[in-house]
DNA sequence: ATGGTAGCCTTGCTA
């Protein structure tokens, strides 16, 4: 079974690099982030089309998260409070053929000091609640998503100039750590051990040419989907596109 | 050198 996870930055904007994904690739499960778009204006037909069905929830202009799926989702859950009251479309989340997967939003947090990181710090002790709850099923389970969290200085091109940025801040990354201590693994590491991966690179200043990038988009495995995992990578070809996202998609293949 | 780009459908905000 494989899961992929690709913050589009608008869904409408980035349909065709889409489509080609989901079709170059073939997940079973493809989770997006910021969507950037009300559930009613989904470019379901072009995606039903290529033989995936679409669960989402949006807002007009920001956030908005997806689980696009060749299966039904079973047993959908919308927004991390569950009873999709949450403010803003930043968590969806549903079962697959017994495994269970989220597409995860975390807020941004920056600027430091203000209350966008109050939230997102916020924010992120409730996906702990909730994760606590999640492994108390003992089910296999996969957190998808733009988590807005560089783990270590390993995953920052320039430590030092992102040291006060919500992305590092020890406030967000210890939020982080106390996630994945719950019992989590992040699957890119189990594969990857070198420094300087990626999964997003700025628009701006060229990075994307000087390979200066974060790696914000992770997927965290519950103990019995990390038992199955069988592979796991970042594919950066999107992000080599035309006209692309400022992520490129991350995915893991479980033994079924 | 305190810049630069992209999306939204704004007259700036978010990232």
């Amino acid at each position: 079974m494989k899961i992929a996870s690709w913050n589009v930055n608008s869904v409408k904007a980035r349909l065709p690099h889409l489509l080609a994904f989901l079709q170059d690739a073939q997940p079973d499960v493809l989770c997006l982030q910021e969507t950037k778009c009300p559930a009613k204006d989904f470019p379901v037909l072009e995606i039903n089309g290529l033989g995936y069905r679409v669960e989402t929830i949006g807002q007009r202009a920001y956030n908005g998260v997806a689980l696009l799926a060749k299966r039904p989702a079973e047993e959908l859950l919308t927004g991390l409070l569950g009873n999709g009251d949450d403010e803003q479309a930043r968590y969806i989340e549903a079962s697959f053929g017994g495994v269970r997967i989220a597409s995860v939003y975390l807020p941004n947090g920056n600027p430091v000091g203000t209350d966008k990181f109050t939230y997102k710090l916020a924010w992120m002790q409730q996906l702990i609640d909730h994760t606590r709850e999640l492994l108390g099923r003992e089910i296999p389970f996969v957190l998808a998503g733009d988590y807005n969290i560089c783990p270590t200085d390993d995953d920052v091109y320039d430590p030092v100039a992102f040291r006060d940025d919500a992305l590092c801040r020890w406030e967000a990354r210890s939020r982080f750590r106390a996630l994945v201590y719950l019992g989590l693994t992040d699957a890119y590491r189990i594969f990857h051990r070198e420094p300087h991966r990626y999964t997003f690179w700025d628009y701006q200043a060229g990075r994307w040419h000087r390979d200066e990038g974060l790696r914000i988009d992770h997927l965290l495995l519950s103990p019995r989907a990390t038992d199955r995992v069988a592979a796991c990578d970042i594919d950066k070809k999107p992000r080599a596109k035309e006209r692309s996202s400022d992520h490129t998609p991350i995915w893991c293949e479980l033994a079924v």
